[in-house]
DNA sequence: ATGAAAGCGCTAACAT
DNA sequence: ATGTTAGCGCTTTCAT
């Protein structure tokens, strides 16, 4: 004999009230007698009732959970972002609903897709470059997407980021300011805007602002992950690059550790500074100096800015530039 | 004006069939005839209709989606298991509704009651000590719970994770048979019985095994951070302990740091083991020596065990012991 | 302040 | 192979 699964209807019998009584008192309507009111909550305990989310969100046409798209849960940059996402969204009551993209643009529009079946009421997507059929699929739906963590280079879509050309540009600048001319710029591939267009303009920037030439043999494309920093150590090497800016915190300590293994004295003879400042930055020695991002703040403006979106209100920028920094570690002299 | 939404209705009266018609083709059930399900695709298509799954939920009683509770998406122990959660999920046609804990039970309880009320189809847990209150919550619950990388010391629930016991022991029995004697364990809260109970037991077994007697000022009991770690140093070495035995690879790099920043020499003064192979073990100098899990096996089998409770298959055993190891490298002699 | 009743968009018998 | 028809459990006008 199958558990009954009380509903609203029992409760409204129990309580001798009517189905919408029950509503208002579960929605926290104030237009209930107070006595009513409480005799609705003694028989909803009593009965040990939970409102059915999924019968509501038919109903209402809001689910109050919100799709979050994210390349890789076990990316420390990425999960960061997620933490802040969640937080901020419990908070406004919502849950998330997380599908792992492997920075696929297949699987990307294809998880939009059934986020968009589950009737989400909102989408915040992490990713390094928007397709044009992601982007598509997103301008003809009305539920709200926001970027988090990263640029639309169409600028179209509503995004949370720093302004990562001026970061690099600032970065560059400091190894440059200590004496360095070659300088490596290390990062996952120049396809993705973040690093072909954005990251590598502010390294142009900085290059230029000191008269130095761009030399695109200083210019390495790799994968984030620690194993393609520790092998690119020859290359590196022949370049002869006294230092590197790199696009990613795995690999960086990748790159760092690469440079350690061939007896290489960090940071006397080769500095490196990374980007993203995650909790990688101190688990190495020496620790890695870094460009700073408000990870967490990324995230959780961004679920914020969504829940603007979800309500209908007022937008000033499609675009929240969050400040960024510099750290000095180890890692610099 | 709004955007009208389209429905099984909708296809329904332009492809001239009902709504049950439209409802077989798009799932699949085979009795239609070739004819009238190729005319339905063409409306579907043609409408751009896509069903929705709230709708599908209410009446089916099925969401199709599972809740995953998570101490924090942060750590990398715990994402890479959420890692292979989702991966066998989506192969599943779930999706995964991802909520942090904190390891707080009062979250804890808070987060499952919202997941049952958004009628999640099962539930996977990860966290380290299974608070009574929640346990109670579950076992009055149909909806399937099994817990994944950490073990129901109540043996209640179904599980699946490795024999931390037997990989303590084996670990421990590794550093012994290099002549260390005084050997630290290092760990998270000993109130969670995967520490206190478990791998202490197997330490202890180790020690037991080789007559050497068990030393309860060669415990430490510290937080899950490499900041905790690193500050652990004076500590571990007024207690002339000659390695240690980390419970987690996070603390674990903390400690090596802390003994390096000291000028110890690693692992010649000092060895160390860490205990879960993630990818924080390669990241340090020398590389951390580790008992191996299989992690993102232990999300993809946990989450394939609910697919089986869900589906109200014949579960053998409550807990799946999923088979452990150990690697060697620069951090042992 | 409360109730009646019509959906929300779909599935699942049941009938044919 | 296809259609009819109840619901699923709730919200939301609209009355009163």
């Amino acid at each position: 004999m199958e558990k009954q699964t009380i509903t609203i209807y029992d409760v409204a019998r129990e309580a001798a009230v009517s189905m919408a009584t029950v509503s208002r008192v579960v929605n926290g309507n104030p237009n209930v007698k107070p006595a009513t009111r409480k005799k609705v909550l003694e028989v909803i305990d009593k009965l040990d009732y939970r409102p059915n989310a999924v019968a509501r969100g038919l109903a209402s046409k809001k689910t109050t959970t919100v799709g979050v798209i994210i390349p890789d849960v076990t990316n420390i940059y990425f999960s960061s972002l997620a933490r802040g996402i969640d937080d901020v969204a419990s908070m406004y009551k919502y849950n998330i609903i997380l599908a792992n993209s492997d920075s696929n643009e297949q699987k990307e529009v294809q998880v939009l897709n059934t986020l968009l079946a589950k009737q989400v009421d909102g989408i915040i997507y992490m990713g390094n470059s928007i397709s044009d059929y992601f982007r598509e699929q997103v301008k003809r739906t009305k539920t709200p997407v926001v970027i988090a963590g990263s640029i639309d280079d169409k600028e179209e879509l509503e995004s949370v980021h720093i302004d990562f050309t001026a970061a690099f540009e600032e970065a560059v600048s400091e190894l440059i300011h200590r004496g360095n001319k070659k300088i490596a710029f290390v990062s996952g591939p120049l396809s993705q805007p973040i690093n072909g267009k954005y990251r590598l303009q502010g390294y142009k920037n900085a290059l230029a602002k000191n008269n130095i030439e761009f030399d695109q043999d200083l210019v390495f494309e790799t994968d984030y992950s620690s194993h393609a920093g520790e092998i690119l150590w020859p290359a590196l090497s022949s370049s002869n690059a006294q230092a590197a800016i790199v696009g990613d915190d795995e690999l960086a300590i990748g790159v760092l550790n690469g440079a350690k293994d061939a007896g290489v004295n960090v940071p006397d003879e080769f500095e490196v500074i990374t980007s993203n400042n995650t909790r990688i930055t101190e688990m190495s020695r020496p620790k890695l100096s870094s460009i700073t991002q408000p990870l967490y703040d990324i995230g959780a403006v961004a679920m914020r800015f969504l829940t603007k979106m979800m309500n209908e209100e007022e937008i000033d920028e499609k675009t929240v530039n969050l400040p960024f920094g510099y750290i000095k570690r180890g890692t610099t002299k």
